[in-house]
DNA sequence: ATAAATTCTATAAATATAGTAGAGTTTTAG
DNA sequence: CTAAAACTCTACTATATTTATAGAATTTAT
């Protein structure tokens, strides 16, 4: 599942995409306008930020705009971003790979290459989810 | 991502498959042979036999044994059981469906179109993945 | 009757999530 | 230079969830 902080993110950056090219987009405007909690949209910005998927303006007249391109930008990183790995098990992500402790040897452990392939599957299923495509017409 | 819970109830049910058909584990058997702790492990065993993939005997020389096939089995069904839905949001799940309390409107989710789509990928992966497959030869 | 096992309920400890508060910094405009 | 308006940063709180553990109750075989 998705945190709130990830739907979030997902949300303001759609809000981000659907405005002019040249707009500067202030935090009230986009939590008014996806119905996102002003003071934990903040956070996310930021995050977004140190993510290089946004960059900000700051002081009076400043706020948020997008500095990737929405179609590149895809739901497996923003799920990455927010809420780790994308693998069902630390022992079988790429990004976030964690030995598992309770196997006795990587070799025996009987999950792990059934979830590299839910992974890999999961991956190009997300990846293929762009904010772009996110759009409605 | 797995819980413990989902991660142990897999391995237990991979220690079951592995034994003659007729042999009966005790819960202390499977903790040990698959390394998982014996009180939590009861726990799951009893979710397990809710969900009729095991059953058990009750009393002396009592225990767990599979009742559904390991080939019958899958990913999807046990992580459903234990950490519920599939999809990355309630409004995309086909189980566990629940209406997003930040849309206007269920027409108006951004997320739940793309989310279906990944939520069918994922799905059809996880249902390939059985017990049996999981047993190394 | 006793031993060995499952079953059930309660509880504890640790962690993660969701959200809030408030002070600090930067920028613009007058 | 000052005030307003915005982002930035750190800390905190409250709640829920997860990961167990404890112990009594029940069932069954001998």
């Amino acid at each position: 599942m998705l945190s709130h902080k990830a739907k979030y993110a997902l949300k303001a950056l759609l809000y981000l995409a659907e405005q002019d090219e040249s707009h500067i987009s202030k935090t009230i405007e986009i939590a008014e306008g996806a119905n996102i909690p002003k003071k934990f949209l903040e956070q996310i910005l930021l995050d977004l930020k140190r993510g290089h998927f946004v960059s900000s303006k700051q002081g009076k007249f400043g706020g948020y705009y997008l500095i990737k391109s929405k179609n590149d930008i895809t739901l497996a990183e923003i799920h990455r971003l927010f809420d780790g790995a994308i693998a069902l098990l630390p022992c079988a992500s790429l990004n976030f790979y964690e030995r598992c402790t309770d196997c006795k040897t990587e070799e025996e452990c009987s999950l792990r290459h059934g979830l590299m392939i839910i992974r890999d599957e999961t991956l190009k299923a997300m990846q293929n989810i762009t904010i772009a495509s996110l759009i409605k017409k």
